[in-house]
Parts: C-alpha cells; sequence; structure tokens
DNA sequence: ACCCAGGGTCATA
DNA sequence: TATGACCATGGG
C-alpha cells in the first residue's frame, strides 16, 4: 500500500488539540465535511479548549454544523475540552501511561473506541492500532479475520502481529483509508437478494478489489 | 431517490 | 452480549 499510495502525512492539523478535535468531527463522516467545521473554529479564533467552553452551545454549534450531527458533536467537543481542562492540558496527560490514558479517554462522553485510539496513536503518539470500518472490511475480504469480531480483538490482533511502533501505526492506519477509499467499495446490493446483509456477493465481490 | 462517509450513546431484550 | 433508533451534513 505505501508503494501505492505513498506516505499519507497523518494526521493533519496545526495542533494536537486539533487533532482531537478532527477525530470527534469525523465521526460516521465524511472528511471534506469536517474540514469546514475546523477552518469555521480557526476562522472564529476558538481552535483551544478554553475558548471552545466560553462558547455558547448555539453558536459553536453553528461552527460545526457542515460536519453534521452538530448538536451532538457540540456536546462531545465541549466534554473533551473539559476533561482537557479539568486533567490540566495535553502536556501533562502526556504523563499518564497509555492504558490509564486510554481508560481515561474512553470515560469522556462521545469519545467512543475509535476516536480514544486516534486521539492516543496521533496526538499523544502512542503505538495503539486504530480499528475503523475500512479496517475491518478490506481485512475481512483478505481473510484474514471474520470482520464483525470486537473492536479490541482485532486491535490487539495488529498490536501482536505488527510491530509496535507509533510512526509505523500512523502510517499504516492512514494507507489502510486511502485504500478504502481508492478500491475496496461497500458491497452493493445484488438484484437476486436485494438485502446487503445477505447478498451473494458479500466477501466475494470484494476480493478483486482488495 | 437513493447510498455513503475516517462512530457513539442510549434503550431494550 | 447484541441489535435498533437516533444523530445530520454534503457529495456521488
Amino acid at each position: 500500500m505505501y508503494h501505492r499510495y505513498g506516505p499519507r502525512y497523518w494526521w493533519p492539523g496545526d495542533s494536537k488539540f486539533e487533532v482531537m478535535v478532527g477525530a470527534i468531527l469525523t465521526q460516521n463522516t465524511n472528511w471534506r465535511n469536517v474540514e469546514r467545521a475546523l477552518a469555521n473554529l480557526k476562522r472564529a479564533g476558538v481552535m483551544d479548549p478554553q475558548s471552545i467552553m466560553a462558547t455558547h452551545h448555539r453558536k459553536l454549534a453553528s461552527w460545526l454544523r457542515p460536519s453534521g450531527y452538530f448538536n451532538v458533536k457540540t456536546r462531545r467537543l465541549r466534554s473533551l475540552c473539559r476533561w482537557l481542562i479539568e486533567n490540566g492540558g495535553i502536556g501533562q496527560l502526556q504523563r499518564i501511561a497509555t492504558p490509564a490514558l486510554r481508560k481515561a479517554l474512553l470515560s469522556v462522553y462521545g469519545v467512543g473506541r475509535e476516536t480514544a485510539d486516534d486521539i492516543l496513536l496521533y496526538a499523544f503518539d502512542r503505538p495503539v492500532f486504530v480499528v475503523d470500518a475500512y479496517t475491518r472490511r478490506i481485512f475481512s475480504r483478505l481473510g484474514l479475520i471474520q470482520g464483525n469480531e470486537d473492536y479490541d480483538v482485532i486491535r490487539h490482533l495488529f498490536e501482536s502481529e505488527v510491530a509496535r511502533d507509533a510512526p509505523g501505526y500512523k502510517e499504516y492506519h492512514a494507507l489502510i483509508v486511502a485504500h478504502g477509499k481508492a478500491v475496496c467499495r461497500p458491497v452493493p446490493m445484488c438484484e437476486c437478494c436485494c438485502i446487503r446483509s445477505l447478498c451473494v456477493f458479500d466477501g466475494n465481490r470484494g476480493d478483486a478489489a482488495t
């Protein structure tokens, strides 16, 4: 994949905080829409936890609107900022060991396992493997996983099989997304069954494209 | 008129 | 543990 797509330079962002914001905003959302919301925050001069907390929900939501789910994402972003401030900021959090830091992130409203791992890998530079929908799709079609395993089962699999190295994990995940976008498309419905979960093409059609 | 995109929470069984 | 409803915008 590296040979095909080259270095991805992930995660895009001017600061660790911006990476965290992007991780919240990109939940089930096209990155193109996230960029608009990030630009709104920068233009408003609120790309920091204190400014976010000082902004009314209504106004913050209007800036996040292009990224979709803007009401829930407003709450999630503020809960993350509240957590950052209560814990002394990113600099202090850097001193916490990875397992404890991961648990702390997961306790934040709106931060699930993938978002937590995005933040751990790309903002805190921890060697944590991010498992997303593309990872499940690509590697299930390669026959290496079934695809519906629990998140942490797949994460531990990659972390045990791939050398624990943050820069390597960063590049790998970015390449998985690049490959997923370019080639490994979701399984389309076929005329014979018309039900996605029962489609006979599932697991077969993707092979030629992986 | 669909489907999809760099998920997570909550209620329910 | 495992589904389903819900959240919402912009692009193909």
